[in-house]
DNA sequence: TATTGATTTCCTGATT
DNA sequence: CAATCAGGAAATCAAT
């Protein structure tokens, strides 16, 4: 990857470009992945994945298979979306660069430029916040740097437009919204028994019935998470009778403070752990 | 900027 | 009586 004169070094940050890892940026990932899907690190076979970067990014899904397993696929895909990744962030950020260091473009230009290249460095939110940034950088119509448009472009950066705003899709999708949902955040409170100082109960764990035992306490704890100090519980059972529509919980009539995980409710069996 | 989904807020009335 | 349950209606908020 050929890197331009006015590409600024602090323009470069390689974790994201996996090409350029190290064995042990490698094997950090892949703990980092594993832990992430919940999965068993002790037997997972890391001297299978002795190689650096850029051989990992060479490995075919195939390999990925043979090394790990099922788990291979799902790894194969995490570095497939990390490299579409890396390289979305090396040309976005190089585009910048370039309108911020090309003299013949307009105060404004340069200034949006300017608040672009700011909130990128400060943003600490991962790729799918990039993603989203982008997403609304492009949508203001000031400045797309996929599209060339109206912006400038060094003729130098190949256009992988369709493949980039597929990913960008997929990616925001899939990992925009997790655990943001309100059955996910109760859900998650049972299943984290060591996380669940007697909050919520299994009633029936196969068959997904459960029971409140600090109502007001679960509250406060959603509340917080939704950075909402007034939450209770009158208003997040509201919220949890929404759901009987959606079929996310079924009715347990007659027993207070008693759900049931309905069949659009996912992740909470103990066969898909 | 408008739309939309997921709550949040409020409320009246019924149950436990 | 206090705590919950049932939903309708409207407001809010964030992602799109």
């Amino acid at each position: 990857m050929v890197v331009s004169g006015y590409f600024s070094p602090l323009w470069s940050g390689c974790e994201s470009q996996p090409q350029f890892w190290t064995k042990f940026q490698v094997w950090e990932w892949l703990q980092q992945v594993l832990d992430m899907h919940q999965m068993d690190t002790s037997n997972f076979p890391f001297q299978n994945f002795n190689v650096d970067g850029h051989q990992l990014c060479n490995l075919s899904h195939q390999d990925y298979v043979c090394a790990a397993g099922s788990v291979g696929s799902i790894l194969f895909q995490r570095v497939t979306e990390l490299k579409w990744g890396g390289a979305f962030s090396f040309e976005l950020r190089q585009k910048i660069s370039f309108t911020l260091h090309t003299p013949s473009h307009s105060d404004t230009w340069v200034h949006n430029a300017q608040q672009y290249k700011k909130r990128y460095l400060n943003s600490d939110r991962g790729l799918s916040q990039d993603l989203v940034w982008y997403s609304n950088c492009c949508k203001s119509k000031i400045y797309d740097p996929l599209n060339n448009s109206p912006g400038p472009s060094p003729t130098s950066i190949p256009s992988e437009k369709s493949t980039m705003q597929q990913y960008r899709c997929s990616y925001v999708k899939k990992h925009n919204q997790r655990g943001t949902h309100l059955w996910e955040f109760i859900r998650d409170i049972l299943l984290n028994p060591e996380r669940n100082p007697g909050l919520i109960k299994w009633e029936d764990r196969t068959e997904g019935v459960f029971r409140f035992l600090k109502s007001e306490a679960v509250a406060q704890l959603w509340g917080k998470k939704k950075n909402n100090s007034s939450m209770t519980y009158e208003k997040l059972s509201r919220a949890m009778r929404y759901y009987y529509k959606r079929e996310i919980l079924e009715r347990v009539d007659g027993r207070r403070l008693v759900y049931k995980f309905g069949r659009n409710a996912r992740g909470w069996r103990e066969s898909e752990k």
